[in-house]
DNA sequence: CGCCCTGTTGGGGA
DNA sequence: ATCCCCAACAGGGC
């Protein structure tokens, strides 16, 4: 469910209801959330603390407490954070009570959602430099610093929108999406993109996950603010999960492959997939001027 | 009914 | 650097 602008529409809505509150207590029923952290190491830590901010760093979720003490969550695939929900609500897996009399509920299924601590700004900044690139919806992400980020690179560039250390926040779904935006088909290998198919897609995926956005995240079916509201509408995807429709471009059909282990959808015409994979340096090199 | 496959994520090991 | 598998569960196809 969370990508980058689910994980956004979730902080926005929250943002006002948490900012200035206590965390008065965190009642972790499921060890695992933090683990190996103990629970009552973690509680000890965040438990009478002002959230003085929330804050987003790719698709994790940040409380920012007093005495810069930073607890990071993330909610995987299935994770949701409910606030003031219903008590019968399935799958409760952490308690965050706060101050007012109001509460917020993690809820996953599927277990995989994570709950971690950083003491300190140093740590904070730390732990996200070691698993985040750059924000895609920062005014500073342009062609050319994804040309940049991409430089060499001979994965398929649909692993390299999908490495979070290169990019933060892009997930399965909006890779696809900036693809087909900019047609760039999924196989091609990342430091192969010419200047102008990173302009695209650098633009690409500005606008897929705008659209996201614009359509309050909700993109999944099971997508759920934390009022517990489904998405008000649903984001049409482009081309993920349409496999056997009509590009709404070109009216070829849309095709499922699999590309970095993840179901990949793409229409191969207004994606043209790469000739041949390259087997050697061949002795005709193509000299850039102006090549350090 | 039951088995098998797939999946929105990230980390670890090969 | 890259690929495969795994975590734990739901839901769909057969």
């Amino acid at each position: 469910m969370p990508e980058l602008p689910e994980v956004e529409t979730i902080r926005r809505g929250l943002a006002p209801l948490v900012e200035g509150r206590r965390l008065e207590r965190l009642e972790i029923a499921d060890p695992r959330w933090c683990a190996p952290l103990a629970p009552d190491e973690l509680r000890a830590a965040v438990e009478g603390r002002r959230v003085e901010r929330l804050d987003r760093r790719g698709k994790w979720l940040v409380f920012d407490l007093e005495d810069e003490v930073a607890l990071i969550c993330h909610l995987r695939m299935t994770g949701t954070l409910l606030y003031d929900p219903d008590p019968a609500e399935p799958y409760q897996r952490v308690r965050f009570a706060l101050s007012g009399g109001h509460e917020l509920r993690f809820c996953d299924p599927r277990r995989f959602g994570t709950g971690e601590l950083a003491l300190g700004a140093t740590a904070r900044a730390a732990f996200f430099a070691e698993r985040l690139g750059p924000e895609p919806l920062d005014p500073a992400f342009d062609g050319a610093a994804l040309r940049a980020l991409a430089r060499g690179r001979r994965a398929p560039v649909k692993a390299f929108l999908l490495d979070q250390r290169r990019i933060a926040g892009v997930g399965n779904i909006y890779a696809d999406e900036a693809l087909f935006r900019a047609r760039v088909h999924p196989l091609r290998a990342a430091g192969a993109l010419s200047r102008a198919q990173c302009d695209a897609l650098a633009l690409g995926v500005r606008e897929a996950l705008e659209a996201g956005l614009a359509a309050g995240g909700a993109t999944i079916d099971d997508f759920r603010r934390p009022d517990g509201v489904y998405g008000a509408f649903q984001h049409e995807f482009l081309v993920h999960t349409r496999a056997g429709e009509a590009c709404p471009r070109c009216g070829a059909e849309i095709v499922k492959l699999v590309v970095a282990g993840r179901g990949t959808y793409v229409c191969e015409r207004c994606q043209p997939r790469p000739r041949r994979v390259r087997r050697r340096p061949s002795a005709s090199r193509a000299g850039r001027s102006g090549r350090p």
